[in-house]
DNA sequence: AAAATTCTGATTGACGTACCTCAAAAAAAA
DNA sequence: TTTTTTTTGAGGTACGTCAATCAGAATTTT
């Protein structure tokens, strides 16, 4: 019951392990009938090629390009530690990680780095940026030229992307609604989402599953329309400082993306954080504070060190043309309190 | 920038490629001084040892044993199929995993079945059992003949074990309690608090932690003395007709261990479910269902797939003496609504 | 200084795969 | 049939490591 190798191939079809060779690595020169002998054997016998070996005969590197936001957000801080901490350990062996930052909010920024990026010394790709035809476009050439492309945490549904790495943003909007249903004690009131911009696709999608339950679950609690903050924290102040003068019956904080600190500070100014239900997403040096200080009730995350490694051997399992371990990839939502942060 | 091997090693030191295989792999025959200086290069040039090239070179085998209850709890069954699914992958490769099923609830049992393990062909065990003296000795001479344990899900905090897979459990408690706190709606009432018996370990943590954050955070709510259940559901039923009687105001039920299903159909039968708030441990296809059809408010979850892999790399690493990757190898407190099943 | 002991070097052969060459065999075309 | 072309076989080298041997060098002991 020992593991079969090249030369089990051979000798099964009768073939030289040249052939064999040439057959898996799909080399030309093998006639289609002896092609057909070779994968009967590799079939009948169970053979996956060990490819840790072959890398090692290979001298394969992974060169593998990660573009995220150049954004101040302490989320895309904690990823790019994961990252690099996950290709430093030896369970990531031969990979090469490069990080291109982009500006954030910024789509013209993210064509240009998709174009500036040297096709030839790369053999997968990440990206965290928001579809635009442009991006979609430009990840189409470069999905040409053979490298893999994963979307990071914002899906690209229509663009050229292999897979999909992150948490399924309208699931997310219903766990935390479903939270704030349960978490708010009073007979009615208002609700507030916040986000960054409702341009980017996982808001958009939260925000719908968020509504969706709300609705059906919860109809004493109503939305209010989203607020969005644009990465300025006197903006995001004022407009606080207005929903709260307007909506005095206010019982909930949805906040769907970054700009949580500019958040927290604003209802901290009017002392509004003991009467309200906070709920935010990501865990970042601050939401872990806030959830500890009780100024957030919960935090819908996505584990970032698992993100990173998902991608990562995503990435390489698409390079070598190899089946992914679904079940090791899927993200979970995690909700996280302040009794269980990890 | 390339990656320095042995041979790098061996000319900075200025000694041969088999001395520093010597002290490479901390046999014998090398002077201190030589020792050092090789030490010294590796630390200079960066040098990481290509596990996979060494696994290649010395065939090796890794044979690991997995004690675990021979119950009908649903939960043993999925993380006995997470095991071999995790076994069977690439990413596990040259594991060979046996499941040694030893008869729930027996302490003798145990000790029995890990008499019974033939440690010569074994370097690695994974055990799920209540700590008892018999339990701990045992272990303490399998750990001698040089095998690494690691204890899954239930701590052994005082035995010979390596490392402990699982969650927190009094964190874990906390969790609960928190959710507990947070879904009851009503002014004050009591809780109740089943488990399958209260001499396991992780059981009396999380009762512990759940009294904590009540007593502190919710004092409007009163716990009742733990109820063991013991594997059987009609105790189960008697026991809540006759709780469900005393106490009119009960108003939530913390499920502990494994027996969610009878603990359902017991409520189910006297029509208390829809006004209590019910928390229970571990997703299963019916917690699944419970949580699906509203009858489960929340669940307590650790990862499955994870803890079986984590198991497994923890084992392997052990047998290397290689380090761990911590940050991979903690397992979350999951808190899964019917919004984030996964 | 000689003998005994301890270290070290040089070398070899795995492991499973990739990739290359050269010659021989088989098939196809003339 | 002969020639040309296409397939195949046999063999080698390499990747980075382990494991082993044996001879010779360095060190210590006598």
């Amino acid at each position: 019951m020992v593991k079969p190798t090249v030369h089990d191939i051979a000798s099964e079809a009768g073939v030289s392990l040249a052939t064999v060779d040439r057959v898996l690595n799909s080399r030309s020169g093998v006639r289609a009938k002896t092609v057909e002998r070779v994968q009967a054997a590799v079939e009948k016998l169970g053979y996956v090629r060990d490819t840790y070996a072959a890398n090692l005969a290979r001298q394969k590197q992974y060169r593998f390009a990660f573009l995220l936001p150049d954004s101040a957000s302490q989320f895309v801080g904690t990823l790019k530690a994961a990252l690099l901490e996950a290709s430093d350990t030896h369970l990531m062996e031969r990979i090469n990680v490069k990080v291109v930052p982009v500006p954030a909010q910024d789509p013209h920024g993210v064509v240009r780095a998709l174009h500036g990026l040297n096709t030839t010394k790369l053999d997968g790709l990440a990206i965290m940026a928001p579809e635009t035809p442009q991006v979609r476009d430009a990840l189409a050439r470069i999905k040409r030229e053979g490298i893999a492309i994963v979307a990071l945490l914002s899906d690209l549904p229509n663009a050229a992307r292999d897979h999909f790495v992150g948490i399924n943003s309208y699931a997310a909007g219903r766990t935390a609604a479903f939270l704030m249903g349960r978490f708010v004690h009073k007979n009615r009131g208002k609700v507030l989402t916040i986000t960054n911009s409702m341009l980017a696709r996982d808001s958009i999608d939260r925000r719908l599953g968020f509504d969706a339950v709300l609705l059906q679950e919860f109809p004493h609690l109503m939305t209010l329309p989203s607020v969005e903050f644009r990465d300025d924290a006197d903006r995001m102040a004022m407009i606080i400082k207005e929903v709260c003068a307007t909506h005095p019956d206010l019982v909930g904080i949805y906040s769907m993306g970054s700009g949580n600190q500019a958040m927290i500070e604003g209802f901290r100014a009017l002392a509004r954080l003991d009467d309200l239900v906070v709920i935010a997403h990501e865990l970042t040096p601050f939401t872990r504070k806030a959830l500890l200080g009780k100024e957030i009730d919960a935090v819908i995350a996505q584990n970032v060190g698992h993100l990173a490694r998902s991608a990562l051997r995503i990435l390489r399992a698409k390079c070598d043309g190899v089946a992914i371990f679904e079940a090791q990839e899927r993200i979970r939502i995690d909700v996280v309190t302040r009794e269980n942060i990890p």
